[in-house]
DNA sequence: CAGCATCCGCTTTGATACTG
DNA sequence: CAGTATCAAAGCGGATGCTG
């Protein structure tokens, strides 16, 4: 991106993280740690090679992420986010908040990794009976590898991968299911999206909504 | 800006107001209130006026401004935030946090607007000394319009036009003040870059800068 | 003058193919 | 795996012209 020349600080700070595709390569760096390039295009869906080659290179340069050689084991190139780039995660959990409204609307089409759902989940889902035994409910959102939810203290955690004792299993296409987390979406009409409920339904009780949504 | 296509929340959030000049016209709707659209022209140093047009009808489409016919007298367009535009402000003040650091590297050629330092004073600078008598120093940078700080409870903030009894008045390229009022630049440093100081220097003892930067 | 719309040259992006 | 190479299409910036 050419800079916009203004002597203004958010203005420098677009000049370096405006350009597109960036703010989501570190969203991916912040979610995942350490990424090899094909992770990268992974969890960028759209992204096109070269772009991703170039804007690499670019926060690279501007101190946002560091290029390093792995180890003999893998002996492949990992990307991670310097201390600098770090310091932008309240600044893409703001933007999840003020993009949260958005995910109601119908995405058709969109594409989906089911490592996108871990911050939003912490960042807007609690447990809703603290006191009860904690609970484990597995998402299978499309086609991608499930994802478990786990009450923890109150906050209620995603981790990946399957969960041993699932007391609920939620599958279907992504929008009923992130309707259902997020959106607050009613049970009915996520069913209607798609929803597949397996288990002890009631476990999705201790799920609470809470953040700037409804 | 085309859709990344991804449903992800932040994703969602960047087709909206990722757009180039987006968030700098939000930058200035929320600093100056409603704006007409050549006060917009002329706090947005190098916009093209074709783009300006383009991305006011998106952000009309997409609720984050409104476009408002004014009363008689006036009989011009303005335009406003709407609530929801509003709710972009902890964003863009993220966006100046992290953007500040840059303030630091030379920045020969950039435009400046005076108004631009109304969030970053009230964000870095503290009075030092609140018990002491409140003190005003008046800042003219470059060829702008003079902005005044006012110690006022402990805080400073920053106020459009000249004071009436400045105990100091600061004036060369912004780079100087900025320097050091939020960079924390050495005083000989700021005058080697073209800083001016007449009247008391030791009321700069009472600004207090404060925040990520040193 | 305020608020655009049009035209034009240039740069950036996107899709795909190819390579060490 | 980690990128280049190529090329078409879209977006941007600057100038200018139009309309109330």
């Amino acid at each position: 991106m050419r800079s916009y020349g203004q002597y203004c600080a958010i203005a420098k700070a677009l000049d370096v993280i405006g350009d597109r595709w960036n703010l989501l390569i570190v969203r991916e760096l912040l979610l995942r740690g350490a990424c090899r390039y094909t992770d990268l295009q992974g969890g960028l869906p759209g992204i096109a090679s070269n772009l991703l080659a170039d804007r690499l290179r670019d926060l690279e340069r501007s101190g946002v992420i560091l290029r390093e050689d792995a180890p003999a084991p893998v002996a492949s190139t990992v990307f991670r986010l310097t201390e600098r780039g770090r310091s932008l995660e309240p600044l893409l959990r703001e933007l999840l908040r003020w993009g949260a409204p958005l995910m109601a609307e119908p995405a058709d089409g969109d594409a989906f990794r089911s490592h996108w759902l871990d911050v939003p989940v912490q960042e807007f889902v609690t447990d809703a009976a603290p006191d009860q035994p904690p609970v484990a409910i597995e998402l299978r959102a499309g086609d991608e590898p499930p994802v478990t939810l786990e009450t923890a203290a109150g906050a209620v955690r995603a981790r990946h991968g399957a969960a041993q004792q699932p007391a609920l299993v939620l599958s279907g296409p992504p929008q009923a299911l992130v309707g259902v987390l997020i959106g607050g979406l009613p049970l009915r009409e996520a069913r209607a999206l798609g929803l597949r409920c397996e288990g002890d339904v009631s476990a999705l009780a201790r799920l609470k909504v809470a953040g700037a949504l409804g």
